[in-house]
Order: structure tokens, then sequence, then C-alpha cells
DNA sequence: GATGGTGGAATTTTT
DNA sequence: TTCCACCATC
């Protein structure tokens, strides 16, 4: 494409940044402001105009999504050469290094990834082997030794940055006994052949910093450096991103300090931030022109960010019209929350031609999920999930792929530990302690152990049964050479029993799981057949791309279709557009989330991604909080979030379940809609129909007024105070939260409710 | 050694 | 509400 052409479709600071040639650049881009068209144009203009080959340009994304839509897009435009592009997440790009280099700095072909799983059981181990830890939280061990990693810290220098940076306590522990914990498993991994998620990005430096030939040669496939999200890169990305680009200083750094939103694992965002102290010689390029959302969601969107302290002054310029006002709802509860995502789906595909694909449905935890997805499923409405328990994070899934790591890795204790019980063989927890005891007092792993089941275990029953086992994984190692991955698989379904137990169990989960067992041999089949490889090599694929995959919600008559609402987190919406966003659980707890609400920092990095969320909307944007809702099995009060209220009412409009305007309340605070007060809702007969709520007019029903925030007394549980009302006439529904029995919903009419 | 019951904790966010 | 660790029982 000659290069008139590339440019054409570019606004003025795009078109200087695409043709940005050599040396250090920062691009600051806004939500919305064509990043990776630039990035995708850029990429086209230097192997099109300056010659550059594809085999010297590296992009870096966070994740496989935004890596594939990258390697897309570029392909697209510059055709076949693209194929040779580097395109890759920083953590496929690490592990493809330490797979050819790795043995330089004592990896040993064929290591292990453990995943967030295989490192909570790892240290669930541990923990109980050292003094004084027993009672210790390993998922919080987990987090501080993930946090230390991502800062580039290792077991050994953990006690004294550790102690620098937090003091002498780390999540209510000793610091010593934080390092003592970390020794332990460190060397475990080790001992493992393995690797964690940061393990790879952490020794990938290690690798470059003691091995400046391999660091070379990699620099040569990466003289043209892109990295996108650049104000979420923590130290080792950022140390990463330097190594690379030391020789040849070309280095393209993309992002939005507005949209860092990932501190909480290490983070820091005064990497973009500070771009210009790294290379001073740096262009700098601000794409502030939003081409995807209408006017009023930018307003809303600058007010909401307008609100962070520290920040540098940027405002987003529309391109498109004003667009409709920002909707407001509020809902009694979760239930009435999803029924309103759903009725308004439908209401908006009725009034204009939308497809569900153009609607998504934001939430800040994924506990919010199951709600939304039932209502959705109950409405017919086709909705994808992505995220969540993903698919190679389920029980099954894992078992038929620790199969595969045991017979591949013997010294994978992690996975021989896992599948030794699955199915029963009759091997309890006596034997696997001695077991494991054994394989601690000689230092070899626990499949040593097994092997040695009949000294370890002599005159117990468990040693015939341990030794079978031993042979079972021979078997399977043997299979593991010789067949294709898919083959292979089939193999540990049938060799294991795995299959067959489930089978046995002949219960409506054990059949789910044979289904999931049946996709997995699917989605391997399917991998074998467009790139082949080994089990080995798909094991790789899984442990990477595994977390972000999608699972479709089917719609009523139990069919997939493509067609389908997008539901998700915030953090996983970062990069995304749609036309109909609805922002959902806009409420105190959850958005700022309540572990954050105690640091501003940490308020203001809510507050950034709820600004992500915001800036996701093309065309129009909901708003939605619960008056009560579900937290830890039961129905509490809940306020709206901070952030609503710090809003000037003008930016958006409330609204009731049909979309109709709500006038604002007259005896309100400042800004009447968004002050929360005890809601005052009625079941109503007559003109509202199913699910409506009048906020100001207190209602009857069975002669009792009902309002939300009064007390009433019911016979069984006592006193309480209503906090929602939904249906109408017979079926109207109270939520009362009583002081002894918690929150419970009832049927108005046979709720026997009286005033207290 | 397996099974089933109970009680308490859990939910941020992800490569 | 769901998941898990722990315990008692068979």
């Amino acid at each position: 494409m000659p290069h008139e052409e590339l440019l054409a479709t570019l606004n003025e600071e795009q078109r200087r940044a695409v043709m940005h040639y050599d040396g250090p650049a920062l691009v600051l881009a806004g939500a919305g402001s064509g990043k990776t068209r630039t990035v995708v144009h850029r990429i086209a203009y230097l192997l099109g105009e300056h010659g550059v080959l594809p085999q010297q340009v590296l992009a870096v994304t966070f994740t496989n999504k935004a890596a594939g839509e990258l390697r897309e897009r570029v392909e697209h435009l510059i055709g076949p050469p693209g194929r040779d592009l580097w395109v890759s997440t920083f953590h496929s790009a690490c592990l493809r290094v330490l797979r050819m280099y790795g043995d330089r700095i004592g990896l040993r072909s064929g290591f292990a990834i453990y995943d967030d799983g295989d490192q909570l059981d790892l240290l669930k181990e541990i923990l109980g082997t050292v003094q004084g830890l027993s009672e210790a939280n390993p998922r919080a061990l987990r987090a501080v030794i993930d946090r230390a990693k991502s800062n580039l810290w290792t077991a050994e220098t953990f006690g004294d940055q550790a102690q620098r940076v937090w003091g002498p306590l780390v999540s209510g522990l000793r610091v010593e006994l934080v390092e003592e914990v970390f020794r332990r498993y460190q060397a475990r991994l080790t001992g493992a052949n393995a690797v964690d998620f940061n393990d790879i990005l952490g020794r990938t430096v290690e690798l470059f910093e003691t091995h400046r030939d391999v660091l070379e040669r990699v620099q040569q496939r990466a003289v043209f450096i892109h990295v996108d999200e650049y104000q979420d890169t923590n130290a080792s990305q950022y140390r990463l991103t330097n190594l690379l680009a030391d020789t040849y200083g070309n280095l393209m750094v993309v992002g939005d300090p507005d949209q860092s939103i990932y501190a909480f694992r290490g983070a820091d965002v005064r990497n973009i931030l500070d771009f210009r102290q790294d290379y001073p010689d740096a262009a700098v390029y601000r794409l502030e022109l939003n081409y995807r959302s209408v006017g009023s969601v930018l307003k809303l969107a600058n007010a909401v960010i307008g609100q962070n302290q520290g920040r540098i002054e940027k405002s987003l310029k529309p391109v498109k019209a004003e667009g409709e006002k920002v909707r407001l709802y509020r809902a009694t509860d979760h239930h009435a929350e999803a029924d309103f995502v759903a009725r308004t789906i439908e209401r908006l595909r009725a009034e204009r031609t939308l497809d569900y694909q153009d609607f998504a449905v934001l939430y800040r935890t994924n506990s919010q999920s199951r709600v939304l997805e039932e209502a959705l499923r109950r409405a017919s409405i086709p909705a994808r999930i992505v995220g969540g328990v993903g698919f190679y994070e389920r029980r099954e899934v894992k078992d038929a792929l620790a199969y595969a790591r045991a017979a591949l890795n013997p010294a994978d204790d992690v996975a021989w530990r896992r599948v030794i019980g699955r199915p029963k063989r009759g091997i309890g927890g006596t034997s696997e302690e001695r077991l494991v005891a054994w394989a601690s007092r000689n230092g070899r792993p626990f499949s040593a152990a097994c092997r040695a089941a009949d000294d370890v275990l002599a005159g117990t029953p468990g040693a015939k049964r341990v030794t079978e086992f031993v042979q079972l994984m021979d078997d399977l190692a043997a299979a593991a050479d010789e067949l294709p991955a898919a083959s292979f698989l089939k193999f540990v379904y049938d060799a294991t029993g795995y299959v067959e137990a489930l089978k046995r169990e002949g219960t409506h989960e054990a059949e789910g799981r044979i289904e999931n067992l049946e996709e997995l041999l699917s989605a391997v089949t399917e991998w074998q057949e467009e790139q082949g490889g080994s089990i080995a090599e798909f094991l790789d694929e899984a442990a990477l791309l595994g977390s972000n995959d999608d699972r479709a919600v089917e719609a009523v008559n139990g069919e997939t279709v493509d067609d389908a609402v997008t539901l998700m987190t915030l953090h996983n919406a970062k990069g995304l557009e749609f036309p109909i966003v609805f922002l959902v659980g806009m409420e105190e707890n959850l958005i700022p989330h309540r572990s954050s609400v105690g640091s501003l920092p940490e308020i203001e990095e809510e507050r950034r991604l709820l600004y992500v969320g915001v800036t996701r909307a093309q065309d129009e944007l909901y708003l939605v909080h619960c008056e009560a809702r579900l937290t830890f099995g039961r129905t509490e009060p809940a306020r709206p979030s901070r952030f609503l209220e710090d809003l000037s009412p003008d930016l958006f409009m409330e609204t009731d379940v049909f979309g109709r305007k709500l006038e604002p309340l007259q005896d309100a605070g400042k800004f009447s809609r968004t002050v929360w007060k005890p809601p005052v809702v009625g079941a109503q007969a007559g003109a509202q129909g199913d699910g409506a709520q009048a906020p100001d007019a207190p209602s009857t029903s069975g002669g009792l007024s009902v309002r939300g925030g009064e007390r009433v007394r019911h016979p069984k549980f006592g006193v309480g105070t209503v906090v929602g009302v939904s249906g109408q006439g017979a079926k109207a529904e109270v939520t009362v939260v009583f002081e002894q029995a918690g929150a419970k919903r009832l049927l108005l009419k046979f709720s026997g409710l009286t005033p207290a």
C-alpha cells in the first residue's frame, strides 16, 4: 500500500506518530483515540517506507486478545509478510526465549509452568512444614510472593526489600517468616523444574542480564519495539523493555496514565510518566481526539477522571455528536438490576436495529456475573462471559493436563500429588504423608518416593496400589513420546480410569465434567490440526492462553450462538468498545471496592477503573446501582458509589425500568438523584407493571404500607428494615433486612408483616 | 481409607 | 451461597 493511502485516514497527530522512524517515542493515547490504529499503521509504514524487515519488528501487549487483534489488523493492511512480525504478550515472548535459552540459567528443557492453583497447592504443602505458619493464609502469601517477584525481588533480597518498603510485617506475618516461605517455595519450584507466571518474566530478565549474547540475539529480532498499555508495566516488564531496547533504542511505548488499573499487582504508572527521563530525546505524541464515544459519555468520563489528584491534565475531545444522555437506574436489588439489563436490551433491540453483540455488561467482581447470567438466560438473551473461572482452571481439565505434566516431568511434585488420588485408587492420606516425608527426608521428588513404595510403605495395602500407579505413569510417559497430542489425551482418559469413574458417578455434575473433557479433547485435536505439536507444547499454550477463554452462555434453545451480549469485569474490558454499555453495581464497597476504601491511591485506581468502563461506550451508557445486594449470601443494604455522588446531575438522566425519565426529587440534597437515602419504593397495582417502582409513592398491599427504610415486624423473623420491593399485586415481593435473621425476600401478600 | 457432615471463611481485579 | 478444611464415623 502506498504511503499516501496509509496516511490519508489519520489525523495530524496520529500521522506524526505513524511517521516516527527511529529513536524512542512516547505515544500518550487517550481512550478511543485510535491507539491500535496508530500502531498498526506505524508498523506498516516502517515496513513499506523504511524497508524494515518484518523479522525486525516486535510488538508486545498484555493480553492474547490484544496481540491477536494487532496481528490481524497489521496482516490485513500489509498481507502475508505480517506473519513474520513478532506480536506477542510479555509472557509468551519470554516463554519463547526461555524455551530456547533457559538451559543457560539452569532451567532444564521441558520445564513446567505453575499456574495460580499450582502455586497454592505448593504453598499449602510448604505451610504445613514451617513452624508458626500453619495458620497463615496461603492466598495472602501467594499475593506477597507474586508482588515481590513482579518487583524483581528474589528470595535472597526479599528480606531487605520487603523490610524497606513494607516494614516488619507483611500481611500480618513477620518478614523473616515470609522470607522463609519464599525460599522454600522457590527451592521447590527449582526442584520441580518449574516456573510460575512471574518467573517467566523474572527469569528472562535474569537470563538477559547474565548472558549478553542471548540478549543480543533476541535484539536482532526486536530492532523496532512497540509496547502497548505501557502504563500497566511492572518492574520486570519495565526492565525487559529497557534491556531489549538498549542497543537500538527504537522503542515506542503507548499508553494512558488515566487507564492504569493494575497497581495492585505491581504495575507502576511512573514507568510511563518518567519515560522522558529514561529517554531524554524521546519524541512525544498526544492523541486526544476521541473517535469512539458520543459527547455525553465523554463529558461524564472527563468528570469522573477529573476528580483524581496528581494526574496530568488531559481532556478527551469528541469527534462524534453529543448523543443520548447517560442513564442512571436505581434497582431495588441485584435481581431487579439484572432484570433491568435484560429488559433494556430487548427494548433497545425492538426500537432499533441492534445485535446482541452490540451490548456489554461490565461489573467490578466476577461474583456479580452469576445473577446477570441467569437473568439473561431466563430472558432468552444469548450471552458470553469473558474470564471468570476459565476452562483450563476447571478441576477435571486441570486433572487431565496434570496427568500429562506428571508423565512428562517426574519432578513435578504438584502434578504427581494432584493425580495420585484422582480417581480414587485406595491411596489415602496416611500413605501420601509417608511418601511425602520420605521424599523430603531424601531430597528426592515425590515420584521417586512412589517408585520406592515397596520400601516406604512396606507391609501396607498402599504399597501395591502405589506401585500400580507408578506403572500407569510409566505407560503414560511412553505414550507421551509416541502418540500425537490428541491421541495421548484420549489415552489418559481411558488408561487412568478417570472418565470411567465419572461415568459411574452418574450425577448431573459428573456429566458436565465429561463434557468438559470432551471439549478439551476437541480443543487439542483442533490445535494439533492447525499447528501440530506435542502435548508438551499444548501445555504451554494452555497455561498462557487458557485464562482468557470465553465461556458461552447458551440461550434457552441450548444452542451456542455467535451473536451474544458480552459480560465481563471492568479489568477485562480495557481496550474494547461496544455501542451500548451497562455498568452495574455502581455501589460503595464494589466500586470503590471494599478493600480499597482505606487509601487514596487505591480509591484513585478504582476511579480510573470506572473511567475505563465509561469510555468503553460508543453510543449509550447505562449506570446501574442497587439499594440492596447479595454479599456473602446475605442481602445487605447498599449505597450508591461515591463516584456517582461526585457527578453533577446534569451529566445523566435517571430512568425507570422502561427507560422513561424520572423527575428529580425535590427534597433531596445537593444532587437530588444521587444522594442516597432509604429507598421509598412501593409494590403497585396498575399502570407501572411488573418490576416497576414508584420511588415517591408509598403503597399498600393487604393493608400494609410498604416503604423502603421502614421498620416492620415479622411473626417469625422479628424486627427488620425494608430495603426493597419488587413485583406488583399478588406477586409483590419485599426485601427486608431483619435484625436477627438477616435479609429475606418475602411475598408481601403472605408475609404477615406489621409496622414495628 | 472413604465418606459425609459441619463450621468458617470467602470475593477484588489477571498475565 | 459456595467452597474448603477438618472431623467423626463406617
